[in-house]
DNA sequence: ATTCCAGCTTGATCCAGGTCAAGGCGCGCG
DNA sequence: CGCGCGCCTTGACCTGGATCAAGCTGGAAT
């Protein structure tokens, strides 16, 4: 079956299971399609389960009161979402919405709340998975609140760089809206510093493809070196 | 024997647990005592096991290259951290340090995970607590890039009153300093906003101690009303 | 009691970056 | 082919809050 395929192969949360296990996970999932733009659940809505992204991308984010956006994370195939209120007091702690046409696994909360009890295999994966997303929310943190703007450019263009392999030409797999959003400034600082960071040769930006001219100098920046 | 009770009674995290499996986690466990001011773990140092606060206080936090210091969180008595690198990865995401005289429980990895593995109460706990954290991870993002300082100082008293009750007296269990730290703003600008909540006669400011005179007022200006 | 000092307050200055406003540019669609 | 609409860029302005620089204060140590 085309589900259990892609819960044993795509997904490390599922990782090491045995088929029996798949079956029965894959026997309470229901997917479903979300259309670019449609929310999936409201912050402080009550939780049934927790999301998997099959293909699309998600974004999390909260809202001020005055409608700014904080993107805390951008959820791509693979990925889970909405742990916490399975766990931990029922309610989403953010928005979740599509940013491209979208299918999405859902995971009734109690179907995987007893196949936990029961698997410790499958627990400690849980775990790693809540663990990685709690040093991801530190690092994040310490970007925003010890980084400039241009540094946290700078590191993220990095860091897409290093995920395909240290690659000279990244291509930005969200809009500069969403990664303004992402990165905590408005769209025209991120505009400006992209400008700065192709003046200064480090970079050249072509559309959504960016070409990395000097790693060692984007380093440098992404480190508080003040070169601009 | 005194850990076990404290175990048992003090530490969400073991409630629920049979008496066995609390002798067993004792007998792993090792208490150690820190003076304020003792580092207990570097960010990016190799951890054996986690950490439990039985007294004192502990204070996570990140610091920038230039020495600026952005506070994560700030546990006291109950309270574990340093699961992260128990579960993923192996290495601390950020410094702990001990900001008064504290004893902490040290408890070793594959002690811990030998437990988890083969109890689902134990390991529903730890995916709670984290979850829990991930939780207060989603708010301190949201106080520190959507709201302003005024906002995050009314917020983080109503916060405190309501954690005593609603008391109209609440009681800094920190230092101003480390409170501007944990609000990601300086002690300068602290002493302002304090001193503006006063003028407005929201609250009252005696050392450690502040009286809360308005707290609608003071709810007001945490949504985000400009009254100052 | 006097000194000392960490912790706090107050004042003055400066700047990163948010906001408002006005175009460009590319692309899908009629 | 050109119209319209997101999306992005550029410019001008303004402000929250960081930083630098003095004092102040209260309690611990002698």
């Amino acid at each position: 079956m085309e589900l259990q395929t892609f819960l044993k192969s795509r997904m490390p949360l599922f990782r090491g299971l045995e088929d029996r296990q798949i079956e029965a996970l894959a026997s309470i999932c229901v997917p479903a399609d979300y259309p670019k733009g449609r929310t999936i659940f409201l912050e402080g809505s009550q939780a049934q389960g927790l999301y998997v992204v099959m293909s699309g991308q998600v974004k999390i984010f909260k809202l001020s009161l005055e409608g700014r956006e904080q993107i805390i994370h951008i959820y791509g195939p693979g990925e889970p979402f909405g742990e916490v209120p399975v766990f931990e007091g029922g309610r989403f702690p953010a928005n979740a919405e599509a940013t491209a046409d979208s299918r999405v696994l859902f995971v009734p909360r109690d179907g995987l709340r007893r196949l936990l009890e029961n698997d410790s295999t499958l627990a400690m994966n849980m775990l790693a998975a809540l663990s990685r997303k709690l040093r991801r929310f530190t690092v994040k943190l310490e970007n925003l609140t010890l980084k400039e703007t241009p540094q946290r450019v700078a590191a993220y263009l990095l860091d897409l760089s290093d995920r395909s392999g240290g690659a000279a030409e990244v291509t930005l797999d969200i809009s500069k809206g969403h990664l303004a959003g992402l990165l905590g400034t408005a769209q025209e600082t991120l505009s400006r510093v992209l400008k700065r960071l192709s003046e200064a040769g480090l970079i050249r930006v072509r559309g959504k493809h960016i070409d990395i001219l000097d790693p060692d100098g984007l380093q440098a920046v992404s480190d508080g070196d003040d070169r601009l």
